[in-house]
DNA sequence: ATCCTACCTCTTGCATACTAGTGGGTCAAG
DNA sequence: CTTGACCCACTAGTATGCAAGAGGTAGGAT
């Protein structure tokens, strides 16, 4: 009996390319499945299932589970299987915090930058996002939106010249981003969520470590404020 | 012709145990030895080689190694090889910003608790260690110095209750130990390290998160200060 | 009806074999 | 002596097969 596929093979997506290792891109593939929550949380992912829908052995898509159980995406039970990994209010927190800590540091490191057309430079570009975004809250398009959002932050990540602060960033923003692709709520934010973003900007500007890294910390938590909610609506993929 | 180990087997760990995975512990001893500079940074560490030498296939070795070069411990050339990472100037800042944001988020959190008897807890125990270190700093002791070090940025860690923060600062700090471990140059910082780790204590048990964070921050500068000497003294390890 | 046991199937962990690409060394041509 | 082409040894990437353990199920004993 066929079964059916775990992963949805979008047309611009059907194969693996030839000139990067398989694993990379599987692991890319199973990510981003996990966090649009294709793969839903507590499903089972086998290893060899996996391996037959992307058309290669159980090697590569091994490697890229191991990956994605390092970063906290799938749990890995010996003997027993694969699993996406629920959430719990505890990991979600824990990646807060994580998050929390690494982007006070950035604009706390940004606005105290002595040299100011570094920082003016990252004010400008962040500022264009912001304007951005104002467009696709006009349109009501919570994914434009969404993903400028993610440049958002990783813009203001990507000052520090630290490649990992940005990647480790992206990592913990992932894990919210999956509660997150729950429900849309996102819709009745853009207004809190813009003038977040404008103040953080601001406090950068006039080079205030602290007003900066407080914005940030006020934006950080008023966006995990939806926890509140989604936990009842979905008590299923929680712990 | 016989090549040499590339890692020596201590009596105490001659094998591996039938108990855990064989990727794990070979991650474990690998990390360990490159912690320790026995095996030294751009040196090449083949998985036929580490296999061999562990009496496995090449397999587990190869999901250590990619385990490793996820935390940024040996780089992985295609058809190449696998290389031990050298030190670079910029990767270790970049240790050193990621570990201060999550250190200084950690003394604030702890400082900013609501909750007395757990900070007293905390105070506690830390004090406990500073006490030890005095003792292995009387007897001149690095290595048990460097461990009670290592004892009291966890200890003070686990108390946010988020087991990957103190995962990630044990790892960033690792980078920092590797080129520690160069040179002895420790013994001299006894008085420096130990009033440092006082003055933190002191800061988080008066409540005080802004003077937590700034003694946090004073120690973990100071600490990088030994980077102004080593790179001129092994040049060879360094990009 | 309930519990225990044997077994069968599925899982991941590991071993082995093969592929393809890199780089060095050799040797011949200029 | 220099340079270029070829070959060979060695590398990581992937495929495949086997081992061992977990868990469900059927069937028999109580």
């Amino acid at each position: 009996m066929a079964k059916q596929p775990l992963i949805s093979m979008r047309p611009e997506s059907k194969g693996l390319s030839y000139d990067r290792p398989a694993a990379s891109q599987i692991f890319g593939f199973i990510r981003d499945a996990i966090i649009s929550m294709e793969l839903l949380p507590g499903q089972m992912i086998s290893e060899t299932a996996l391996a037959q829908q992307f058309g290669v052995s159980r090697t590569p898509v091994r490697e890229a589970l191991i990956q994605l159980s390092n970063i906290g995406f799938v749990e890995v039970l010996p003997q027993r299987g694969t699993y996406v990994s629920k959430f719990s209010m505890e990991k979600i927190l824990e990646a807060r915090f994580i998050r929390e800590a690494l982007e006070v540091a950035v604009v706390t490191q940004l606005a105290t930058n002595p040299d100011e057309a570094v920082r003016l430079e990252a004010v400008d570009a962040c500022e264009k996002i912001i304007a951005d975004q104002k467009t696709a809250a006009a349109d009501d398009d919570a994914l434009a939106f969404q993903k400028l959002d993610d440049n958002f932050h990783q813009t203001l990540a990507g000052f520090t010249q630290y490649p990992r602060v940005a990647s480790f960033i992206e990592a913990e923003k992932a894990h919210m981003d999956r509660v997150r692709n729950l429900s849309l709520h996102v819709g009745g934010q853009y207004k809190r969520i813009l003038s977040q973003h404008a103040a953080i900007i601001k406090a950068v500007k006039t080079g205030s470590a602290e007003k900066s890294a407080a914005a940030m910390s006020v934006h950080l938590k008023d966006v995990y404020n939806i926890l509140e909610v989604i936990p009842q609506e979905h008590p299923e993929y929680f712990i």
